[in-house]
DNA sequence: CGTGCATTTGAGTGGGTTCAATAAATGTGG
DNA sequence: CCACATTTATTGAACCCACTCAAATGCACG
């Protein structure tokens, strides 16, 4: 189960599962060696909060496995949450003093976690890490705008679609070794309705309507609570609009 | 007017209002030259495009003068502003094939713009700027994520409060080297109605009501159609929750 | 099998949209 | 410089989508 206390003798980074994904992709041995001397692998169950907003932002990590949630509060206590991190996904605010949103794993997790500070010094020294970590801030900047086409212009059908194909497709890809299928007709569901809920900026009632909804005009299936199949993507893209 | 025709003689770099502010604010004089070498200063007016959606990334740029609008469009015609930019602001996607929103000047415009190409292969080569341009990016992806707060969650008088609050404080601090008076009371807003609408999610009507609510209340004055002078800054926050 | 929580379903309300008309500001040409 | 056209903003009325509140159902756990 807990196997940092074997951090300085073996390389887990050589068996990673997103050794070729993550950030550390374009590493040498030797630099790899080194980062793998910083970093802790450590497992987080589900529900478990691995950041707190407003925190002094003292970890960075990587997805190794798993399904987290980045969310922020809204005065009266709503949540949204800005985003969803999946395995390769890199994890929290590097060169900045507070966690600008929370981190809490949405299914049972394994994450890489560095202390921001090593992490920071070692970006600092390795240009080729840090043009990576640019690149990825860069696509998660342009994601999160297209998100926020959802969030203003998008009605509740809408929204339901798109959010069912995108994770349809990053929940497809989660297994890195395997073969890739295109995105799997078959999902289940990492979040409740009250967790869709506050991705859409909608309410549980309205997401559960919406869902139904689709089964019954034959877009999707709901065979149990937290699993959807997707009966035809082709519709739901048009829903998506 | 243009002055493009003395690039290779002369170094606006030295002279710039933002040189201290921009990407550029940590680079010797040596790489300076360089820099100003391979980029060119452009005017643009008032509803010029600088970029399209979907084009390829051909150039980034550093806005000098004036307010440009980064925004993106349903596929139903309606557009969502995904943000604004402001002197010191950096424009464009490095490292891109495609340009994912469009860029329009607000206002009369004064940008340094760069081959994409050049940019990019200046950036690989000099750490610092890449390190500059990774904390830009970071802090732009933190602001973006809490604008999604106020698109999810936020209701239309909450949503002009917040904007009218952070478009004071933003223009507040454009005159580069003037004394800082905190959030001027009195803005020339560089948007139509229908563009803060598209700023918001909201319609112009709804925008244009809660305008007149806000100055019923006694918390602005709408001296004019782009005029606003914040009364009550304290109240406008409350309002903004 | 019963308790507790998540989800679904129903009924009613309301905030924001839509459509329509008016008013104010801006531009244009004589 | 003014009359007229055009654009932009405001205001009004009706509607509708998503929210709120409430109840019922379903599922998972002991």
């Amino acid at each position: 189960m807990d196997q940092s206390h074997a951090n300085s003798t073996v390389n887990f980074c050589q068996s990673c599962a997103i050794r070729n994904r993550a950030i550390c992709a374009d590493l040498d041995e030797q630099e790899i060696g080194v980062l793998n001397k910083l970093g802790r692998r450590r497992r987080i169950q589900a529900g478990e909060q691995l950041l707190w907003e407003g925190d002094e932002a003292l970890l960075v990590a990587n997805v190794i496995e798993g399904v987290l949630k980045l969310s922020t509060q809204t005065s009266d206590g709503r949540e949204q949450i800005l985003g969803l991190a999946y395995p390769s996904d890199f994890l929290g605010r590097p060169f900045g003093e507070t966690a600008p949103y929370g981190v809490e794993a949405l299914t049972d997790a394994y994450v890489c976690v560095f202390e921001r500070r090593d992490f920071d010094r070692f970006t600092r020294e390795h240009p080729r890490l840090e043009h990576k970590l640019l690149e990825r801030t860069l696509a998660e900047l342009d994601k999160t705008r297209r998100w926020m086409l959802l969030l203003g212009r998008l009605n509740a059908e809408q929204k339901l679609a798109t959010f069912l194909l995108e994770i349809a497709d990053r929940l497809s890809e989660k297994t890195c070794a395997a073969i890739h299928l295109g995105p799997s007709e078959h999902i289940t569901l990492p979040l409740s309705r009250q967790q869709i809920a506050d991705v859409l900026g909608l309410t549980i009632e309205t997401v559960s309507r919406q869902l139904t909804k689709l089964k019954n005009d034959s877009l999707i299936d709901l065979p149990a609570r937290r699993e959807v199949v997707i009966l035809d993507a082709a519709g739901l893209s048009h829903r998506a609009n």
